[in-house]
Parts: C-alpha cells; sequence; structure tokens
DNA sequence: TTGATTGTTCGAAAAAATCGAACAATTGTT
DNA sequence: AACAATTGTTCGATTTTTTCGAACAATCAA
C-alpha cells in the first residue's frame, strides 16, 4: 500500500484548479464536500459509473482541490480549503 | 451575416464558466482580457493553431464569460464581468 | 476461510481538442 | 469594379481525453 499522492499547495496551479472544477460530476463532489466534509467516495450519489467516480476523485485530488485519508477500505474525502484560499487569494 | 449568439445571463453554469476557464490558454485570455477590453482575437499571443483559438474563444463566449461584437474584419472581445458577478456572486 | 465492501487499474469505445487547408466577410488599393 | 490583404470561421483528419465494464486489490466481519 503506497501513500496517496497530494500535490504541494505551492504547486497548486488557478488552470488546474479550474480545470478540476470544471466538470459536472466533479463540482457536485466538491459542492457536497463543503458541505459535509470527510465523505467517502461511496457516498456521492452521481450517475457516473464507479471507475469514472475514482478518476475524478483523482483529477480532484492531484489538482489540489481535495484531500483523501484512508480509513478502512474507505477513502475519506474534505477539501483543502486553507491551502487554497492561501494559495490564490479571492 | 448572422449575428453571434451569447447565452443569456440566467443561462450561465457556474460549471460551464469553470470548464470554460479551466484551460490554460483561455485562462490567458481571460487575463489579458482583463487587463485590455476590447481586444481582438488576434492580439492574443499563444502557441496554438488559429482555428484552435477560434475555438476557444468559442467556448468562453458560449459559456457567458466574454461578449463579442464584430468591428470590420475583427472581432472584439471583452469579459462578461458584470453579468458574471451578478449571476455567482462570490 | 469466506463473503461483503470500497475503491483502483486495465483495455476498448466514445467524445472532445487540435491542426492545417480551404473558405467567407470586410477593408483598403489600384 | 477588381484585386489583394486582414481577420476569423468551417471542414475533415489526427491526436488526446473521458467513460465504461470487467478484473483486481485491500480491508473488515462473520
Amino acid at each position: 500500500m503506497r501513500p496517496i499522492y497530494h500535490p504541494a499547495k505551492s504547486d497548486l496551479s488557478l488552470a488546474g484548479v479550474l480545470y478540476a472544477l470544471g466538470d459536472p460530476v466533479r463540482l457536485e463532489i466538491v459542492k457536497r464536500l463543503a458541505d459535509v466534509p470527510g465523505l467517502p467516495c461511496a457516498a456521492i450519489e452521481v450517475s457516473v459509473a464507479k471507475s469514472t467516480l475514482s478518476h475524478h476523485f483523482k483529477i480532484l485530488r492531484e489538482a489540489g482541490v481535495i484531500a483523501c485519508q484512508k480509513q478502512g477500505t474507505q477513502h475519506l474525502n474534505s477539501l483543502r480549503i486553507e491551502d487554497l484560499s492561501e494559495r490564490f487569494p479571492g
């Protein structure tokens, strides 16, 4: 089990973050996480295959929008709000 | 010469706008237009073919990020800042 | 061990982006 | 008018990205 990769705050790019947010499914994920932090992937009901959903989480994670932490069989996700607002004020 | 299509303010979607902004070339265009409103397409120097650049402007236009006005042979572009900030406060 | 749960990886199919060439509209020049 | 120059769009082909289902991996519980 390798550790899950997360980019450093200084590595986040605005285009990358906007790209990650610019998909209806991923935006929905972010909205849900904004309301309820710590959700596992499976708690998001969207109409895509689970492999696609996994891909969307990866995009969000690698863009620095969310952080992911393994707990048992599930992955708990939360927004990196602080990092994002410090890196891109406004 | 048909008129150029622009979506109504009420038709703008957040995912659509973020999608339009989530590309390095389009983000660069928006940054340029934020500094200098009224630029024609040709005034943006980016490393893509002009047909691709035309496509990027179309994406931005149809997402409601920019407005386009024909003047002679060129198309003058500007940001729809007011519409965007009213539609998506914050 | 066996089965259930949660999520990832893989290869193939579908969708979107990119390019160059051809085209269209307008302006200026002869 | 005719011609060329400028600005941008449209077209078809190629490349890249997204999506899916199936197989796989990791963890927990009985």
